[in-house]
DNA sequence: TAAAATCTACGAAGAATTTCGTTGATTAAT
DNA sequence: ATTAATCAACGAAATTCTTCGTAGATTTTA
């Protein structure tokens, strides 16, 4: 049966460890997915295996089957996911004001000269459409 | 048995939105959790009150007992779980990087002028120092 | 070609999450 | 002083999350 594409659920931490290997290679196969994570952290193979197939019942990763090793790749680009969760943050943490996340990262965050900088052209952008 | 203090976990969704409660009250019983929350989901009365006994027990409240109706407060101020979370997602989604979060949230939500002024004033706060 | 390695699928166990009913005690209302 | 309302505690069911073992098929190696 084909995933539901409506709505994409919030991924969980271990799901989110999955996705970062995917965004950054772009597609893999179990195998290469499990390597990249057991470099950091003991896991085993078909556990990495069972969260690719129930990523894949939600939405979270599209699969092909064309070969025998079934290659993965994310379905939402890593931006999109990272716009949705900020977004879900701010609403169920920050009563829906932006603002006060942004000032609470500045806050509890290392942020450099240069990054200020960037940040800064950032709201300059912004400014510029209003 | 006292709660652990080390490290208390991350708040599950249900658990973040009694403690919204909690936080814009300071101190709240059950009963009036349980109305607040009511006013937008519903929910039963004891549902509410397990989860409170939980979370006493991962430490993310305190319970006072001297009176029948126990009152339960918070035991992170906003601010700091705000802080602790926020990091949090930096670390699991932006690779540790604050300003790739901040630019996120930025490009994702709503931000008026006045709070773009705003957040400059952070950013020149946060120049200052270094 | 026989043995070893690799792969997917399936099932299941244990933990955590979410929800509520029941029980027994205490307090308030009639 | 009964009766009704309120409260905390407990247990438990339904769901989700996390982990892995086993089975069966296919491919590679010896």
């Amino acid at each position: 049966m084909p995933a539901k594409k409506s709505h994409l659920p919030r991924p969980t931490d271990a799901e989110l460890s999955i996705l970062r290997v995917l965004w950054d290679r772009g597609a893999a196969t179990v195998r290469e997915v499990h390597d990249e994570l057991n470099q950091h952290k003991a896991q085993g193979y078909t556990t990495v295996l069972k969260f690719l197939q129930i990523m894949t019942e939600k939405g979270l990763v599209l699969r092909d089957e064309s070969s025998r090793s079934h290659i993965y790749r994310a379905s939402l680009p890593s931006g999109s996911m990272q716009g949705s969760m900020v977004t879900d943050m701010v609403q169920k943490l920050f009563a829906g004001s932006t603002r006060a996340l942004v000032q609470q990262a500045l806050g509890s965050g290392k942020v450099s000269v240069e990054e200020i900088a960037e940040i800064r052209r950032t709201l300059d952008a912004l400014e510029e459409k209003s």
